[in-house]
DNA sequence: GGCTGATGTTTTCGATGTAAACATTGTTCT
DNA sequence: AGAACAATGTTTACATCGAAAACATCAGCC
C-alpha cells in the first residue's frame, strides 16, 4: 500500500475497489472519501482529482459493477448457445448469483439516492449493455416462437423485474442474517425460494412463454 | 410551525413526517438530523431524545411506512372479498401503486444500508404484518385450489419478489425522469410495463396458478 | 407543594465534504 | 535536451454534521 513516488499510479481504480471493499463491511452513508484516501495512502483531497463528488465515486463503482456483471451474464449465456430457453434460465440464475455475491455493487445499481443516472452517461450505457444481454436472448426466443409475441423490450423488462425482485429480496431478507427470526413466514418463504432458485427462475421464464 | 410552549407536543411523529417530506426532495445521505430539527422548530439535539441515532429515525420512518402500506393493501383486498384471484391482482396493483406514490418510504424498506431490521423489532413486525396480507390471500387461494399446491410462504414470497421487482425497477428507471433516454430499450420496456401494469401483474399471479 | 421522569437546550468534540491555492510529476512540442 | 502544459497529489481552510454531556423546563403523581 505504501507509495514511493509522488503519483499513485492508478488511484482512480484503486479508489473504486477500496470503496467496494469498504461498502461490504459498512453501510454507504458511513463511507467517507477521507477514509478511502487514507486506505489508498493518499492525501484526503486527492480523490477529488478523479471524482467531482462522493456521488460521482458511487456512480463509478456502479459503472464498474455493471461491466463485471455483464461479463458474468455473457459467460452464462455462451455456455448454452443452442438452447435459448435454457440460456435464459442460466442467465437468470447467473444474475441472481452475481447480485448475491456482490451486494454492495448491486445495490448501487438501484439506489437512486446515491447514484444519478442522468448525470453519468457512461453509467447509463453500462446499465443498458447489461440489459442488452437479456434483451438479445429474448429477441432470439421470440423469433423462434418460444416466447410470447410481444415487444421484446417489454418481455425482457418483465423478466428483469422478476429476477431483480428475487435478488433484491434475497439480499434484504437474507435468511442467514435473519436467524433471530427464522420462524417468521417471510424468512421461511425467502429461505425456501433461495434453495429452489432454479425452479423459481424457471417459473419466471415460463410466465413469458407461449 | 412556531411553538409557544417549551415542549413540542408530538416531536417524534413530526420528525418522521418531516423526514418523509425531506427524503422526497433530497437523497438520504443529504438528510441531516439538524436540518430536520430546524424544520420542526426545535434545537439541534432534541431529536436524540426520540431516536438514538440517525438510523433509528430511518427505521421509524420505515415502520411508519409499513403501517400505511399495510392499510392500503387491506383496503384493496377487502374490496374483492368473494374473488381471491381478483383480490390478489388488486393487492398487487395496490402494492405497486403505493410504492410509486411513496418512493422515499418504500426504498427504506429494502435499504439495508440505512435500516437495520435486526436492531428494531417493531420494524420487523411491521414488515411481517404487511407480508401477511399477501400470505393470507395466498393461503385462501391454495385452499380453494386456485394456486399451486406448494407451501404458502413460498408462493407468497415468489409473488412478492415479482411485484417488488416491478415497483423497484419502475422507480429507478422512471420513464418520466428518463426523458433524455426515451429511446433506450430499457426505458421503452419499463414504459410499456408501466402502462400495462394490470396485465403484468396478472402474468405474475398466473405464474403461481394451478 | 415538591419529587421524578420525560422532553428540550446549550455546549462541545472530532469527523466529514469540498473549495482554493500550491507542489510535483509526466508528456509533448520544439 | 529543455520548456511549457496538463494531470495528479498536497496543504490549508471552512461550514456542517452526528453525537455525547451537562443543564433547563415541564407534566403528572405522591
Amino acid at each position: 500500500m505504501a507509495r514511493s513516488s509522488y503519483h499513485h499510479g492508478d488511484l482512480r481504480q484503486s479508489l473504486i475497489e477500496c470503496a467496494c471493499a469498504q461498502l461490504r463491511q459498512d453501510s454507504a452513508d458511513h463511507l467517507s472519501l477521507r477514509a478511502l484516501a487514507r486506505k489508498a495512502g493518499v492525501s484526503q483531497t486527492a480523490p477529488y482529482r478523479h471524482f467531482e463528488t462522493k456521488n460521482a465515486l458511487f456512480a463509478a463503482v456502479a459503472t464498474y459493477g455493471f461491466l463485471l456483471m455483464t461479463d458474468h451474464l455473457k459467460v452464462a449465456r455462451d455456455r448454452h448457445e443452442g438452447d435459448v430457453q435454457e440460456a435464459v434460465v442460466q442467465v437468470g440464475l447467473a444474475y441472481v448469483e452475481w447480485a448475491l455475491a456482490n451486494p454492495e455493487k448491486y445495490q448501487l445499481f438501484f439506489d437512486s439516492a446515491l447514484v444519478d443516472y442522468g448525470a453519468h452517461e457512461d453509467l447509463h450505457e453500462a446499465g443498458c449493455d447489461c440489459f442488452e444481454v437479456i434483451l438479445g436472448l429474448i429477441r432470439t426466443g421470440i423469433e423462434q416462437d418460444i416466447f410470447l409475441d410481444q415487444p421484446a423490450e417489454e418481455l425482457a423488462a418483465t423478466l428483469w423485474a422478476s429476477v431483480h425482485g428475487f435478488a433484491s429480496l434475497l439480499q434484504s431478507k437474507d435468511p442467514n442474517a435473519m436467524q433471530q427470526h427464522q420462524d417468521a413466514p417471510v424468512v421461511k418463504g425467502m429461505a425456501a425460494l433461495s434453495m429452489r432458485r432454479r425452479q423459481v427462475i424457471e417459473l419466471f421464464v415460463n410466465s413469458i412463454r407461449r
